[in-house]
DNA sequence: GCCTCTCATGACGTGTTCGTGACGTGAGGT
DNA sequence: ACCTCACGTCACGAACACGTCATGAGAGGC
């Protein structure tokens, strides 16, 4: 049993999926559009969101990108038109974490509904979160917790310490971050490496974490 | 070093992994799909399995699920491209191990295949940890721990402690020091190494650890 | 168009590393 | 006991690596 939104503009399928959902032990929750569907999102807590990406007045990839500024965000299904691969590929870069295609088979939308509802999000979306202590990085959102609050890193920010949380204990050399970050085969002669760690340092509770090797490179002691 | 089973249709990139897994200490094995996937793994002990997703002919999940039916299956890493998040949940629901995102950076590869493999650092980082009593150095970061708290080292303060160790018992002659460390071919007239040394022994917690010999040069005696 | 955010850049300050030479000290040979 | 030589200790300074700052260019949002 599970509190699961769907946000569509067509009524009949909201009725469709309604009663489907209530068949197979769920409570279903209606939105006619983005708006509504980033109302309640945020009054009260969803377990899983529906959503058609078609809709008039807000886009659904609106509504996505609404629901993923979430602290938590539920995992999010999205319902396409079997012709619109591009939107369905940046739903999916925008953090959808599944889509079924219509027309659809009921049978099916519910196996993936409960899947995704079965699977502990941290399974789900392994990879998307790396924790390290008592901090944690959303790599989709740039967001890193911290008991002292959550502080918005930058691309560069977030790729560098995912980077090191990724391979933690392991001494990442300046070579290695800069060719799989920046993209540099040789030093640049500047030090955007340093100053992209100090802004780093700044951002993070503890600034000691991230240790500085003379000459070789940074490194992230495992917790 | 571990047999590793690489299960991909791209050749270019089945070698590239064979290059990489080389390097670091490890026999590879290579399959160009799911069948012969299956035989391999069935005939022979393989220490983990580097599985892409997407391949033609026998699906990659069926694979997994094949690999899984073994009775003492080995760990699975999944390659698998940014988009198909679905897949991936799948993936790790019939029990693979964890999955790395196309493309992917070596080093991140490497790191978890390592961490995957019963024997985690000890094989993967040979040599990294360096240990005599009651402290021990990381060579990659540098760091002696000691009983009384962590200290760094310099570069070349690592390097004498190191090739003190790796000879533990045997007398490493001052010719040896200053050729294999600083690279020196004759005696430089001056006294780094007693320096480095002196700096060396406040450093650790039982000073008469490193023992001179004179005349000859300095030993560790065996723990 | 304006504003904000990101990010590279180069100047500058600072701490570390490491070689150097002066000097003290202890061991061993005679 | 003395002398000598090898080693240890110290303080100094230069080179270097790293961190910090202010600045400006460019992208993107409103």
């Amino acid at each position: 049993m599970a509190d699961i939104l769907i946000v569509d503009d067509e009524v009949r399928l909201r009725t469709l999926l309604s009663r489907t959902l209530v068949a197979a032990g769920h409570r279903p929750l209606s939105a006619a559009d983005g708006t509504e569907a980033c109302q309640t999102v945020r009054s009260r807590t969803v377990d899983l969101v529906l959503l058609d990406l078609v809709m008039p007045g807000m886009d659904g990839l609106t509504v996505l990108r609404q629901i993923q500024k979430l602290d938590d965000p539920p995992p999010i299904v999205v319902l396409s038109g079997v012709g619109d691969v591009g939107t369905r590929v940046q739903a999916i870069n925008e953090g959808a974490t599944d889509f079924v295609t219509k027309p659809f088979v009921t049978a099916e939308l519910l196996a993936r509904v409960n899947r995704h509802l079965g699977v502990p999000r941290s399974v789900a979306e392994s990879g998307r979160y790396l924790v390290h202590g008592d901090l944690s990085l959303d790599t989709r959102r740039r967001v890193l917790h911290t008991p002292q609050g959550d502080r918005s890193l930058s691309e560069r920010e977030s790729a560098v310490l995912a980077y090191l949380l990724r391979r933690e204990g392991d001494v990442c050399t300046r070579e290695e971050l800069l060719k799989d970050i920046w993209g540099y085969d040789f030093d640049p002669g500047s030090n955007v490496l340093e100053v992209c760690v100090g802004r780093l340092r700044t951002k993070i509770a503890n600034p000691t974490m991230i240790e500085t090797v003379r000459g070789v490179g940074y490194c992230v002691a495992e917790a």
